[in-house]
DNA sequence: AATATCTTAGGACAACTGTCCTAGAGGGTT
DNA sequence: AACCCTCTAGGACAGTTGTCCTAAGATATT
């Protein structure tokens, strides 16, 4: 096992725990436990705990872009693009059952911690966003793309924040439903 | 200063540092500095922190269900009680932008902390939840009234969800229009 | 085979966590 | 005056936190 490897899945590892638990309660030592090292071996690949929620964060806004790219090749038009976006919630509906959206848990929280990472946490929700208002004005919206971007996204937080306090996947596909009738408007 | 009156300072002071920090990241040190007391006093009002926290929900209910029980009387029609809830995004704005909804955010943090308190904690979406039922079923909505409720109350939470993120209260006021228009289509 | 670099385990460190105990101050009742 | 009960301060307790050091093991290069 290489330094990378290692290194690697601290990242993967950490990732998971914060979705999973909140970054205020992981420890090192979840952390530590989770790969496999003891919790000294710990800082000779990161010096603090700020560094790795660095290091999650470039990941997830990196794994984002993939996505987001892969929709852009795979669907043919933008309201396509936008069904891919909206049908997130299905496909990991088991996850958002448990612990919400990966996105808006952990800006929520770095929030009330005003921690230093908050904005680039934000990042990912403007990759989102960005994306969204592209494909919004590609359908003509030139006028209100980014607030019809926005408006989705919200939306889209909303049924995750509810489906996850209520554990209900039922009320998750209802609101896919809702969401691809008010997608329908805008074609 | 009675004993009463320093046990509800507690809970009033553990109430605001819950949503402004989250419950994992208060400390009793936290409390009690808020508070003026030490924090080998405080054995003496709580058990344990647990004990703090059900508390907290259990004013958060009882100032909840004065809150609707009050527009119940003020307002005269359903959609106009409707509106008083859907103007608590305009009221709460400066701490929504800061600390998003108190109500998502505690539920999604226990929920991820697999809390014990989180049923409770989901006591307080359920009074709102029920109360626009009732409202919607006044309007005649008599086939998806629990439906139209829990779809508003998704649209305010991924609306705070995003004004925090975004520190951006002109998207509030923006979607709090959007909702009203929605809401007209249902009187 | 010898050397240099990278990676690891183990533990030390002070600070903080939630919890709990004890001694005494304060006020009211007999 | 003597008593009781409520409340408080101060500190003890074991456990955990993030951070950091050191010594040894593993790996690669010479």
């Amino acid at each position: 096992m290489s330094s990378k490897s290692t290194k690697e899945s601290i990242i993967d590892a950490a990732d998971q725990l914060f979705y999973q638990q909140g970054y205020e309660k992981t420890s090192f030592a979840d952390i530590a436990q989770a790969v496999g090292i003891t919790r000294g071996n710990f800082y000779h690949h990161f010096k603090t705990k700020d560094d790795i929620l660095a290091s999650v964060i470039n990941l997830r806004l990196e794994n984002t872009a993939d996505m987001l790219e892969q929709w852009q090749e795979d669907s043919q038009s933008p309201s396509e693009r936008i069904e891919c976006f909206i049908k997130i919630l299905i496909m990991n509906r088991a996850k958002i059952r448990l612990y919400g959206c990966p996105v808006g848990t952990l800006t929520t929280e770095l929030g009330k911690l005003e921690h230093p990472q908050l904005n680039n946490a934000n990042q990912v929700f403007l990759l989102f966003s960005d994306w969204l208002e592209q494909q919004f004005l590609a359908l003509g919206h030139t006028q209100n793309a980014r607030e019809l971007a926005r408006h989705l996204l919200a939306r889209s937080q909303g049924v995750a924040t509810l489906a996850s306090a209520f554990h209900d996947e039922a009320f998750l596909y209802q609101e896919v439903d809702t969401l691809t009738e008010w997608l329908a408007q805008y074609h």
